[in-house]
DNA sequence: AGAATAGTGTCTTTTAGACACTATAGT
DNA sequence: ACTATAGTGTCTAAAAGACACTATTCT
């Protein structure tokens, strides 16, 4: 380019002179909820093994929140963005590559970590229980699978002269053997005139670090919003799987059951037929699938 | 907290002690893609003005880039959350608050900005085209608003060993009475075994700044995806429309034509009948409407 | 009158929801 | 035989798509 500026500069030169001023900067990190689905074991030899949907937590060995458990994550890189750092820390937490990832939300509310100005750009990855250790990490991180389950407790909604404010508040509830956290995220959304106002708030808190209960309560309400119309659950699900599994991946993410007909109508078309059977269980075997991605 | 770390410090003594380590850190930038859905005027006097959709950009008066056309825009301070930011400098450029605004996604790529390191957390805004000025902004800095289309241009899809790859192109063209504007956008998405790599990147582009064509196909695209489901369409609408003027907005979204009939059916839900009439047309006026906002 | 839009009626097709039925393994 | 799941058929209700019809205004 050619085009000289005011100060008679060709963009070389400018690029030449040029000092980043020293306003201040944000450290930006990469927070990653990674989801997986584990059957866990039914006493009854007949019973089909309940799916769980689990997060993973780490548990934080110094302050700020010492003893809490916060998202794994990490902060980014020069030479990277921030897809890369999130690989790259996800290689790192779980041992595992080519995995599905997807950017939710960047939080950068000023106070959020109080030791400094620091963003949070995070990201959702989902993965199959069968290629990742029931306990990832070395033993200085204490990395741990908790069960997740986001309720909402009320909705409320209150007319304004010109709009109106509604309320939602979310129960988050984490638990595993040993250890037992929750939070209530409250969504409220203010419409009046034209703006509308629509953010998340922390109004109670047990054991998670930073704002992570937002994030995982985003990240749940995310995969929510998109199980229905794309294909993420097979993300879930190991390389074969039966309908009835991948019915459970839909009945965990939406927390409540769904009908068995009209459910394999829908979704069967992200299948496909093998000619393997699963066996060795009190009722009939039931076909095996693979995954038939959807391409646009 | 009384809880003490591996060197026998309290919460807030760490705090008091952590000094913030020399790690190079990104400038964070907010930039907004403000839409607007304007009527053109008709040569006819019978036939109804068409609308257009409409973005907001900002003729660069210094490099880089000097001389294209960027999306409005500038840095988080640290006292603010970015859609503080977001907020403020909508203020700035437009002198409207209160408007729609929603995150959209954090562009992060090293190179993205020659001068310097800064990641760039989009925002799309949404206003009413009687609330802004046709051209805003000083003499300064040049703000006009551009005609905004993103059409398909091709999809293919290509099948691998274990996956496959889709490519689509997207042709974005800017155009007002002045400036004709373009770009080509490429999504590239690669499902190879259990990963999913989506990603968008510039095949080429004319007279657009950095990155920003991506930035502004994602936010139509995030728009396209929500007009459907949810009721962001009346926040470009004035207080007063009709039904023809709600149905030419999702149209312009769209970007095809709809059947009339069942949209009311369906989206008359979001607009709530007045007593008055649109009138002094070579036809039958028609009712107006105000928003009747969805609550959740 | 004629052009252009406003507004509604109704048919078909598709999709979702609910439930009942048959089939088949292991103990 | 019994239990628990696999898999399918069918009825109903709701939603989407397509098109035709009548109504009303201004030049």
């Amino acid at each position: 380019m050619e085009t000289r500026d005011r100060n008679g500069l060709t963009e070389q030169e400018f690029l030449r002179q040029y000092r980043p001023s020293d306003y201040e900067r944000p450290s930006v990190a990469v927070d990653m909820a990674i989801f997986t689905a584990r059957a866990c074991k039914e006493d009854n030899y007949r019973k089909l093994p309940q799916k769980k949907l689990q997060i993973l937590l780490i548990q934080r060995g110094g302050h700020p929140y010492l003893g809490t458990w916060a998202l794994p994550g990490g902060f980014v890189n020069p030479d990277e963005n921030t897809e890369q750092a999130a690989k790259r820390e996800l290689l790192e937490e779980t041992g595992v590559e080519n995995i599905y990832l997807e950017q939710l939300y960047t939080f950068s509310d000023p106070g959020r970590d109080p030791r400094m100005w620091v963003m949070s750009c995070s990201y959702m990855a989902l993965i199959d229980s069968e290629r990742v250790q029931v306990t990832a990490g070395d033993d200085a991180k204490r990395a741990e699978w908790f069960d997740v389950s986001l309720r909402t407790e009320q909705a409320q909604t209150k007319e304004l002269p010109d709009g109106f404010v509604s309320v939602t508040d979310y129960i988050l509830e984490l638990q595993n053997e040993k250890e037992r956290l929750g939070a209530v995220i409250r969504l409220t959304k203010t419409r009046s005139g034209a703006g509308l106002d629509s953010h998340y708030e922390i109004v109670s808190c047990e054991g998670l670090a930073f704002d992570h209960a937002k994030i995982i309560a985003f990240a749940v309400l995310r995969l929510r919003g998109k199980v229905t119309y794309t294909d993420i659950a097979l993300n879930l699900l190991p390389e074969y799987f039966t309908l009835t599994e991948l019915q459970q991946v839909y009945e965990i993410i939406l927390d409540r059951p769904l009908l068995k007909a009209p459910f394999r109508r829908k979704y069967s078309v992200l299948a496909e037929e093998t000619d393997r059977l699963s066996g060795d269980a009190g009722h009939r075997p039931s076909k095996l699938f693979r995954k038939k991605w959807i391409r646009e």
